[in-house]
DNA sequence: AGTGTCTCGGGAAATAATTCCCGTTCGATT
DNA sequence: AATCGAACGGGAATTATTTCCCGAGACACT
């Protein structure tokens, strides 16, 4: 653990406007790191909390977009702003159906960027909370017997002890155990917690 | 019923313009329409069906994004492709973050027009589908009385006949014709249904 | 005054679910 | 050979739910 739970990244080959962007993110009161290029953010290791990752579109090596590309790839949590002075329509309209949070462009207004920064870590902790979500739901039922998990199944749709054991041709009994054990594993007593 | 499921609209000041995207969506298979203005736009008859709404960005009296503000306040399903010559990046980066489907400039290419249209469709026919189940189950929850919308609250917490006689301060057996009501009135047989 | 709806209540019977106990069989591990 | 977990099954007792029947009081609308 790096101690904080939100961290701003900017890319940018300047290193003036790395200084400026890093005093600026300090001064607003967020944890900050600059990086000279999309390889040196890469090598980092991966920070464990909400990010948001301030990109020039134009550098040396990877571009802005390809990083955007190969984070995605990775189901990353980063929130991107895109920042450049170099921007076209074609590739601002791209950037932001690849999921960018906003497409900022050289001179930039401080308190805009700050507002879009804000956005994106609170993207980004909305991202990290449903995958957190997601990744429990699944350590529970991955707990489940492969039986277990199928009267699990017809469970949830709503049939009858009774019928999922003819479904599963076996005896009502038998569907009464498993129920109970997925109960059990699962941490619920209702019907209701389950779905 | 205009008779079609799908209908393209553009809406561009420039009459040869108009004629092109008319001619480009016909052959492409779609029922088009084409409008002046966004005020001859919001002149028409809402369209019952998806709708893909061909944008330009710069016309005389309401702007593109002026249309597509109005839109998104009248919580229509419109789904907008903006299509001009006068982009600029700020301009199709707030299109964007309001939601359009794809800022292309002209000159355009016809093919990528097209995938546009086919996505914005997509979007906005799942977005009437997804409208549909609202007002649905809306609709069937609203013919509860507030009584058996209380105790619907409880079962759908899992709570047991029980329970809820004892939250509410009255009789199991009262709840449980509530209860039998309710699942009559949504149309369900188990509880998993509810949820 | 009558009508209708909502809320409340009781009884009785059938069905469903839960929770204990007991056991067997099968296959993998050790 | 012994052990363990998983799946299977039966019995019995308890509790919960569902589905019928019945009626009473409150309140609004006409």
């Amino acid at each position: 653990m790096s101690g904080a739970r939100e961290l701003v990244c900017a890319v940018d080959d300047d290193p003036s406007v790395r200084r400026g962007l890093r005093r600026l993110f300090k001064s607003a009161g967020y944890a900050a790191e600059t990086f000279a290029s999309a390889e040196d953010y890469l090598a980092r290791e991966i920070f464990q909390g909400s990010i948001c990752l301030v990109l020039d579109v134009r550098m040396p090596g990877l571009k802005g977009p390809g990083l955007q590309e190969a984070l995605e790839k990775r189901g990353a949590c980063e929130q991107i702003v895109f920042l450049t002075g170099h921007g076209d329509v074609p590739t601002a309209t791209r950037a932001m159906k690849e999921g960018a949070v906003d497409f900022l462009t050289k001179p930039f207004d401080d308190e805009e960027l700050i507002e879009a920064v804000k956005r994106a870590l609170g993207r980004s902790k909305e991202y990290l909370r449903k995958r957190e979500q997601r990744r429990e739901a699944r350590g529970r039922v991955d707990k489940l017997t492969p039986r277990e998990f199928e009267v699990l199944c017809f469970v949830v749709m709503g049939l009858l002890n009774k019928q999922i054991a003819a479904e599963l041709d076996t005896a009502e009994k038998t569907i009464k155990v498993h129920r109970g054990r997925v109960m059990q594993k699962l941490g619920v007593t209702s019907v209701a917690d389950l779905v």
